[in-house]
DNA sequence: ATTGTTGCAAAAATTTTGCATTATC
DNA sequence: GATAATGCAAAATTTTTGCAACAAT
């Protein structure tokens, strides 16, 4: 059986990203392994983080300022973008949808749900 | 009162986007202009869809193989994007969620909801 | 040895921007 | 003429990739 998290930055690149809520961006987590690891190139990061995609360990959330955001929790849950700050916030959220029936009954193979609130956070407020 | 569309291109620009079912991204609009009107430049695109944006005439819909990808409707509505052939459709969904209403409660001001679903489409099985 | 992983820097790709020019009122 | 809009090309940004070096079994 083929063994995940191989070498020890992948699994601090993906410790970081399951051990923070701030949904970060490829350059965050370079940043925030930058001071323990100083030999880590951002393609590393960027090439793991591909293959946590495909992995289905680590999933995309959005795209704030042209940077893609990620999230290492991958249960069903919704998110809130702030416009003004851009930090995004975990929302609870499992309903399941009536459009998502319909689009079955369409032919459409549906694998995944994005549910993305927009607006201002109490922070920025 | 200050008029919209003001510049016959910027009225292109528009009534392409608002033409299509495709969600375009800005090449594609580009493209789509580049045989009527050879002298458009993509920055031209770019800066218009920018400003759409900002009067709210224009919705981002997803990021798909890294373009941005919009919507003249702006009604609300969800969509599917198809991971294989990247076309994104229209969905019928304006379901309230609890989520929502949750937001508000903890202090957020929530602006908009962006409802995606990702799989293969009926076209691409 | 062989396969997998990384650093580094270059390249690719999308989007933004500066500035001179053109269009619109 | 004044303001707004555009073309063009350069710049900025994020992301990907080639390749040699390194690590792991």
């Amino acid at each position: 059986m083929r063994r995940l998290n191989f070498s020890s930055k992948r699994l601090a690149i993906y410790n970081v990203i399951c051990s923070t809520d701030c949904h970060p961006s490829a350059r965050w987590v370079y940043d925030n392994l930058k001071d323990d690891r100083p030999d880590l190139s951002l393609g590393t990061v960027y090439r793991n983080i591909s293959l946590f995609k495909e992995q289905g360990i680590v999933k995309y959330v959005a795209t704030v300022d042209g940077e893609e955001r990620i999230d290492g929790r991958t249960d069903p849950h919704a998110h809130f973008v702030c416009n003004r700050c851009g930090r995004i916030y975990d929302v609870e959220d499992n309903e399941p949808t009536a459009a998502e029936t319909a689009l079955i009954g369409d032919g459409f193979n549906v694998e995944s749900k994005s549910v993305t609130y927009y607006g201002v956070c109490d922070k920025c407020k």
